[in-house]
DNA sequence: CATGAAGCATTTGACATCTAACTATTAGAT
DNA sequence: ATCTAATAGTTAGATGTCAAATGCTTCATG
């Protein structure tokens, strides 16, 4: 159980960082996810974050109030929507991305690269042996 | 964010694994705390576990409406709930017990102890890196 | 010993997440 | 062409979690 409290205390400490920066982990990851394939759509951008649809329903909706992203109706088939960010999201982006650097170099220290490659294929095996 | 995609796919195939021998994966690690710490107090109970005092709270009310277990003032220290387990709850820890090392040796499948504990290394100093 | 500080647990209110059921739309089979 | 399957997204209801406020109980200090 290392591992799940690992992951939690992270994610904590993520979650602070992203709150001094003015976000959250969840709209952290939302807005990459977005940024990184522009006019996917929500199944797509959920499997890229790891949630169920679902969830991310939930937090395009906030979102969407907040004014960081807009969802439109995909002309060619209907049933999609299609998500892009507002400049307001754009730029909530970029502080968001700045202390998502600044973490990650704080959560690397002292980890050569060697020993973080090892780590994640770990990580991978744990994900093959329990089937994800 | 590959650590936090893992452990959330590990824990979801415990909980599975748990919910298949009658229990659930909070309902595991309660039961485990108080049986490696029998009348312990709901403070140490949940330091143990990694969670908060009100979420245990939460987690022994249904536990003992569910009569796994019983919570009584210590008449040493009134502000105290000593909690141990009936003979249900005892029951139910064996067979999540029997479930949880089946998991374990499934998660482990064909992870040689060396890289094991240069994980578990690598863990250590993720949570010392951010403070935790 | 009286009062204020600290400790333990609970309550309250919030958020993130899931599953299951539902709506709308499209694609496929015959 | 129509009816059935599948697909995209939303809604509803449940669980697990946390932080902050509250209520007892104990301890410490004057």
């Amino acid at each position: 159980m290392n591992l799940a409290r690992t992951a939690k205390l992270v994610a904590q400490a993520f979650d602070s960082a992203m709150v001094e920066a003015g976000g959250t982990l969840p709209v952290w990851v939302t807005l990459l996810s977005v940024k990184s394939k522009e006019l996917a759509n929500q199944r797509e951008l959920a499997g890229m974050i790891g949630i169920q649809g679902a969830t991310l329903t939930h937090h395009l909706n906030a979102m969407e109030a907040q004014g960081l992203l807009t969802r439109r109706r995909d002309p060619q088939n209907r049933r999609v929507h299609q998500v892009a960010l507002t400049e307001a999201g754009e730029a909530l982006f970029e502080k968001l991305r700045l202390a998502a650097v600044a973490f990650d170099k704080r959560l690397r220290a002292g980890l050569p690269d060697e020993r973080l490659a090892e780590f994640a294929e770990v990580l991978a095996a744990l994900r093959a042996n329990v089937g994800g």
